[in-house]
DNA sequence: AAAATCGCTTGCAATCCGCAAGCGAGATTG
DNA sequence: CAATCTCGCTTGCGGATTGCAAGCGATTTT
């Protein structure tokens, strides 16, 4: 019936998708452990119908028989669009923590934010845009003083429940 | 837990909002007749949802003690810029049978729809982006030879079961 | 006054979800 | 090379959520 809510009319694709987007994650523990605390079976289920959907693909790891290597589509990776106005929506009005000169220059820098995600995708680079979780709080992922270098994008799509974002590093 | 996927994880909030933004409606019986066939006691969950997260507002008709009047609040037409990442992926991805010469330029005037889009809503102008629904075969909403008056946003988002673009109208 | 409309609630059956346990194939360790 | 561990995934079960139909109070129409 529906076509996009078919496939994200759900709690937890959008999460998956934005964890193999902005975290570089890409096996099914990872997943699993990636903080909302999805059950394995709704995981396996969620996987299959991103896939069924084309928008994720898998294949057996070569180096670990044992892993399998999950990895967005062209289709897939043009849902950054999406995610990203999400969390621009999260931060103006969900009182994220976010830093708010961040988010200001996100909105700005829209274009560049997504060609930079796209070329991490098609250039396999696994540095995720986010810090690699949890941040251990004190130690900043960034400079710690200077501007943040991570953009906390799992605290406005979702999982709030994990992320702390400490001080806000608001130098305006 | 969670921030956005909160509010939207599911199949009918981003349904209902999407029924605010571009076709106008405002009542109970509306968002029941839109096509998708929501349950009573669902929809009235999820407008009590909606308006308990601030997205929409509820007060009774003035000409009418019986009828509700639903309408978006400043953080509920801020996601118009999801929807319509959303609208672009689906019609990019999805085969849902759009113009795509209109897409192409909904792509391209990107801020000149939400421009619009925001307009009819602070002037409180209720003319949908959508035709009222159906859009009765045959008898084309638009010019039906020249380009289209309207776009099917509902096709993209959800809704793909009552709703059919017949002819794609694809003059490129 | 009677009937219809509107928004919404209630009851019930079916489905879905979270949780814990377990399993098979492959990797690691001794 | 055998025991153990890891990884991805399935199964079973209880509770929550959903779809469906019926109904109800308030208001409006006839």
């Amino acid at each position: 019936m529906s076509v996009s809510l078919d496939i994200f009319g759900d709690r937890w694709s959008l999460l998956i998708v934005r964890d193999l987007m902005v975290r570089g994650y890409s096996t099914f523990k990872e997943f699993m452990l990636s903080g909302e605390g999805i059950a394995t079976n709704i995981l396996a289920d969620r996987l299959r119908r991103l896939e069924a959907s084309g928008i994720i693909t898998v294949e057996a790891q070569q180096t670990d028989g044992r892993k399998s290597n999950y990895r967005l589509t062209e289709k897939g990776i043009d849902l950054a669009p999406v995610l990203l106005e999400l969390l621009l929506w999260g931060a103006r009005h969900e009182d994220t923590g976010a830093p708010c000169a961040l988010m200001a220059q996100m909105a700005k820098n829209r274009e560049g934010i997504l060609a930079e995600t796209r070329r991490r995708w098609r250039e396999r680079d696994p540095t995720p845009i986010l810090p690699p979780f949890p941040p251990s709080s004190g130690e900043g992922s960034s400079g710690a003083q200077g501007s943040p270098k991570f953009f906390r994008f799992d605290k406005f799509i979702g999982a709030g429940k994990l992320t702390r974002v400490e001080k806000s590093t608001r130098e305006e």
